[in-house]
DNA sequence: AGCGTCTTTACGGTTTTCCGTAAGGAAAGG
DNA sequence: CCTTTCCTTACGGAAAACCGTAAAGACGCT
C-alpha cells in the first residue's frame, strides 16, 4: 500500500472521510494541502528530505481568494510535479465530467487514475489504490468514454486553438493574420474556412457559433 | 436558532463537518438527502406531519445517476418546494460562481442566503444562519457582485431564448420563423438582429460568435 | 382625435461566412 | 525524373450577418 500520501483539494474541510478511508486502507501519513502552491512546495521538500510522497490525490479546481497563487489549478500543479523526475502516482478527483479534458490528463499529464467525485466516490477511490497499486490506470465507469478510442477523433491543439480565436470573435480574415505573424501553418482564410467546415461536420454544428457553443460544453476550449 | 433542518447534497460523505457546525450552533435535528426528490418527499412529508422544517441548505448541482430523478437540480427542487405554502428558509450552498445564476435564485426562487463552497465556507455557512434569523438576507463575499444593481442591465427572459436559439446554431431567419410560429414578439428579422446588436454593445461582443462564447462563460445560457 | 414617443418592421448596402472548384506546392514512391 | 497524393491556397458566388436609415405601428397623454 502506498505510505505517504498527499492531497491537494481546497475544501479542506470535507477531506476527513478521504483522510479516514485512506488510513483504514493502511497508509501510514497523509498530508492535506489547500492550495497548489504549498502542495507543490510540500512535494519538493519531501524529494529533497528523500521521503518522498508515492501517491497525489488532486482536486482540479481551486477557488483563488486573496492568496496570490503561481499554480492555479490542479492541472498545472501536476505539470510542475511532472518536471521533477519521480515515481509519484497521481490520481485526479473532481466533478468534471467533460470527456475531452479528463481524456487530455491522462495523454498529456499521465495521470494514474481519475476519480469522479459521486454518492459512490469513496468506493471508487479505493479502488482506485487498489489498481494502481497494480501498475494499471483507473478510470470511474460515469466518465470511461474518455478513453475510447472511439471519441477521440484526433482534435489537434492547432484546431483548439483555431476555434479559441473563434470564441474571442475574431474574423476569419484576423485569424489567418495572427497566425501568419506567429508562423503557425496553415494560415490562409481558405485553409482556415476549410478546417472550419471539417470541425462543424464532425460537432454536427450548424454553423460557427453553434461549433463554439457545443465545444464549449464539450470543455474543449 | 432553527431546529429541524434539511441539507440536500449529492456528496453525502462530506456533509459530516457541516453536520456537526450545525450541531454546536443549536440545531436539534438534520436530515440529509442525497438526491432531490427524496428531498422533496421528505419535505413534504414533514409538512403533513405538522413539524415542518425550518431551513434548508440545498446545493446546485446533483449528479444522476442509475436512479431516475425528477427534480434534476437544485433550482428544480426550490421551485418544487416554493409551489407549496411554507415559512422554510432556503439557504444554497454551491460553487456556482456565475453572478447571472445567482442572481435568479434570489430572484426568481426568492432563496433567503448564497454560501459560496470555498475554504471559509463553514464560517460563512455559521454567518448566513445568523443573518437570515434577523430576517435578512445573506450571501457570501467573493459572489456578493450578483446582487450589484449595476451588474444586472436587464436581460429579459426574450434575451436569454433569443441567445439559447444562436446557440442552436439557427440562422435569424429561422428564429424569427420560430417567435412567429409561438406568437413572441418582436419577431421580426430585423428587430431580431436590432436587439442581437444591444447584446454584442452589452456584453462586449464583436459578434454573435462571441456574445454566445461570453454569456456562456456567465452561465446566462 | 391629434401629438409625441417608443417599438417593431422593412429595406439596402457592406462585410463576413459558407461552400464548391481548381490551381500551386511539398512530400512519397516508383 | 515523373507521377501520385496530400496539403495549402486562391477565387467566385450564394447565403447570412452586420449596420444605418426610414417607414409603419402601438401606446399613452392631453
Amino acid at each position: 500500500m502506498f505510505k505517504k500520501v498527499l492531497i491537494a483539494e481546497d475544501l479542506g474541510w470535507n477531506t476527513k472521510r478521504i483522510e479516514q478511508q485512506l488510513a483504514e486502507m493502511g497508509v501510514e501519513e497523509t498530508v492535506i494541502a489547500e492550495y497548489c502552491d504549498d502542495a507543490h512546495l510540500k512535494f519538493l521538500k519531501a524529494l529533497q528530505d528523500d521521503s518522498p510522497f508515492d501517491l497525489l490525490i488532486a482536486d482540479l479546481s481551486f477557488k483563488q481568494d486573496h492568496r496570490e497563487q503561481k499554480l492555479k489549478s490542479g492541472e498545472e500543479l501536476i505539470a510542475a510535479l511532472r518536471e521533477h523526475p519521480s515515481t509519484i502516482k497521481i490520481i485526479v478527483f473532481s466533478m468534471e465530467e467533460r470527456l475531452q479534458r479528463i481524456r487530455r490528463l491522462f495523454e498529456k499529464q499521465h495521470i494514474n487514475g481519475y476519480v469522479f467525485k459521486s454518492r459512490k466516490s469513496l468506493d471508487d477511490l479505493k479502488k482506485a489504490l487498489q489498481t494502481i497499486l497494480r501498475e494499471e490506470r483507473y478510470i470511474s465507469p460515469q466518465v470511461a468514454a474518455a478513453l475510447d478510442k472511439q471519441q477521440s477523433l484526433e482534435i489537434e491543439d492547432y484546431d483548439i486553438e483555431l476555434m479559441q480565436y473563434l470564441a474571442k470573435g475574431y474574423p476569419n480574415k484576423e485569424i489567418s493574420k495572427h497566425f501568419k505573424e506567429r508562423k503557425i501553418s496553415p494560415s490562409g482564410i481558405s485553409s482556415i474556412e476549410k478546417r472550419l467546415n471539417k470541425l462543424r461536420i464532425q460537432f454536427k454544428a450548424k454553423n460557427a457559433t453553434h461549433l463554439v457553443a457545443i465545444v464549449k460544453d464539450l470543455g474543449l476550449i
